[in-house]
DNA sequence: TGTACATCAGTGAACGCGCGTTCACTGATGTAC
DNA sequence: TGTACATCAGTGAACGCGCGTTCACTGATGTAC
């Protein structure tokens, strides 16, 4: 029934899906390959038919996730009015319920991690290209320059919001973020559901 | 001669530094006390004279380090000119040799990590509320929100300048964040001395 | 249709190693008399 | 001034444990005849 090539490839990706999840959760160093197998609901000896290290794992559940980020900002970006397109990329990404997820965008979860690991760090180029060309796309003058801007103030903001302690300042980080970005002064959406980062 | 209390605090600090340039050069996680303490010249069972655990060790790190980076912010945000102040803080941040260095702002080598650490979380609290305090003081119009805003791209653009590895979008991460934070355009000093980060 | 065989994804024990932590000890320093 | 003692920062061997990785094996699946 099942063709053997589907049955690999089936696993790999449910390994890259609980490495996903762990490696945002708690740091790549932070994740054994252990967990990450037991998450997938193997056993660590597998682990190697489908990775030669974990390394390269790190590599590729960069490059997934930030793949998956940016294919859909651009899927956004190409979606009718552009000023809508732009609110529906920047307030959910400044969302508290995106902030509190396990599953966030991996810029502000593991970005110093993957900055470290050369061979994640080239993985991701591509991806991190896309989604600033999907900012600039949906920007009011497209200009690169200004998704650059736009893009460093997400993800420090959600950064930033991590670390406030205080959650007046950890939500105010976000509302300063979103006023500086978008056109038109509104507020951010508070805990609104699946923000889908 | 040294007083013992001298000797005790002294040593200290030594593991603090060693422990503050490691943890930022490799993650919290990336490091383990043999090294920090090998880093400080000692060895590692004297560590647990000086701190009751590797965690209590991350938490009084990350607070030591925002604080001299509270500080120093602090001095420049209340000597003389306003405009040449905030240059002052932010030319110097967004500069390509603050990002290459290893002795990088905290917020952001270590930011996810501190973030999911609780007790290094709250120790930063009142150094972070230093920071944006500073920044606000030299701000154009003196606004709190613009200070979150500010420091949210000033964060996020080192953060995504480490990891594009194209060195010419490297660049431009920071370029962009610069010229969105200061009045006037001005070109980022690529490679001037002594970021003091 | 039924039996024998080949394939190969996944298992689980084992490897050497480094982790965080403990502890009996050393040895330099400062104090008491 | 000189000797005996107390203090205590730092040493280094040892602990149990979990890491990343390897490998002989299992057992379900698909194929050959």
């Amino acid at each position: 029934m099942a063709e053997p090539t589907h049955r690999r490839e089936e696993t790999r990706q449910r390994i890259l899906a609980a490495a996903g999840t762990l490696f945002r959760e708690h740091g790549i160093d932070g994740v054994g390959v252990d967990a990450v197998m037991k998450q997938a609901g193997l056993t660590h000896g597998g682990f190697y038919m489908h990775f030669p290290s974990k390394e390269a794992l790190a590599a590729a559940v960069s490059q997934t996730l930030l793949e998956k980020a940016a294919s859909r900002w651009d899927t956004i970006s190409r979606s009718g009015d552009r000023e809508d397109a732009l609110r529906r990329i920047v307030l959910p990404y400044l969302d508290p319920t995106h902030v509190a997820s396990a599953q966030g965008c991996p810029l502000t979860t593991i970005g110093p991690d993957v900055a470290r690991r050369s061979t994640s760090r080239a993985a991701i180029g591509d991806a991190l290209c896309g989604m600033i060309d999907a900012l600039a796309r949906v920007l009011p003058n497209r200009k690169r320059a200004k998704a650059l801007a736009a893009l460093s103030t997400m993800v420090g903001a959600v950064v930033l919001s991590r670390l406030a302690d205080d959650p007046d300042l950890a939500q105010a980080f976000l509302q300063a973020a979103a006023d500086s970005i978008l056109p038109g002064k509104r507020p951010v959406p508070a805990g609104e559901s699946a923000a889908g980062h």
